[in-house]
DNA sequence: GTATGGATCTTCT
DNA sequence: GAAGATCCATACA
């Protein structure tokens, strides 16, 4: 069962630390969020910062619906949008531990080592195979889909967000502690994260 | 182990 | 025309 609508319409910060846990779904990979980073049109890092375009309407859409965009031409991003239609909010999924469809995803990635297959906001959508046709999908009806975590909520890190320009100050990277399938343990140079609260866990 | 540069394309100015 | 929420191969210490 997919976690619904209203598990998105809330504050994206806090919709980015109950990510961490849940499980990526696409066909017959899936994958535990290890990692996330929270975007919100109130900072310039976002692109909804520049407000309504053709490229950031997905982030103007309902809650729960999958943004997908393509970076640096070359790799597929994937995010939840967050918030009400009215908010540009999105929480980009940033790294996976692989759960299932090891094969399928060993064989785009054309990459052995299980650490390699998701350790990065490129490398997890190639490895499910997501695709730019994804980009306004539901993520609550699929067939890209986010489902609760099972076990207990992982203990989080908070650290300055990775490969951006601005509002880098901005504590929205949420790790899992101890993960090693995280994309970098936090970003070199910076103090070390703090730990954070998680704020609730949904349902 | 760390540092550097190239690939490649959508979007906006 | 320039910038960008990246990854990987290569070079060097």
């Amino acid at each position: 069962m997919s976690l619904g609508p209203g598990f998105y319409d809330r504050p994206v910060v806090e919709v980015a630390q109950d990510l961490v846990g849940c499980v990526l779904v696409h066909g017959v990979c899936s994958g535990l969020i290890v990692e996330t980073e929270a975007y919100h049109h109130t900072e310039p890092a976002c692109h909804a910062y520049v407000g309504l375009t053709a490229r950031t309407s997905t982030l103007y859409r309902e809650p729960g619906t999958a943004y997908v965009y393509r970076s640096y031409g070359i790799h597929a991003l994937v995010n939840a949008v967050c918030e009400g239609e009215d908010v540009g909010a999105a929480v980009l999924v940033r790294a996976l531990e692989p759960l299932t469809g090891l094969d399928a995803m060993r064989e785009r990635r054309g990459q052995e080592d299980v650490e390699a297959l998701c350790s990065g906001p490129g490398k997890l959508t190639q490895a499910l195979g997501i695709e730019l046709e994804l980009n306004a999908s539901s993520l609550v009806t699929g067939p890209l889909r986010v489902l609760p975590g099972t076990g207990p909520p992982p203990a989080l890190v908070a650290s300055e967000r990775i490969g951006i320009t601005k509002a880098v100050d901005l504590p929205w990277r949420f790790s899992a502690v101890g993960s090693r399938f995280v994309s970098r343990p936090w970003p070199p140079g910076l103090a070390a994260p703090r730990r954070v609260r998680r704020v609730r866990r949904a349902a």
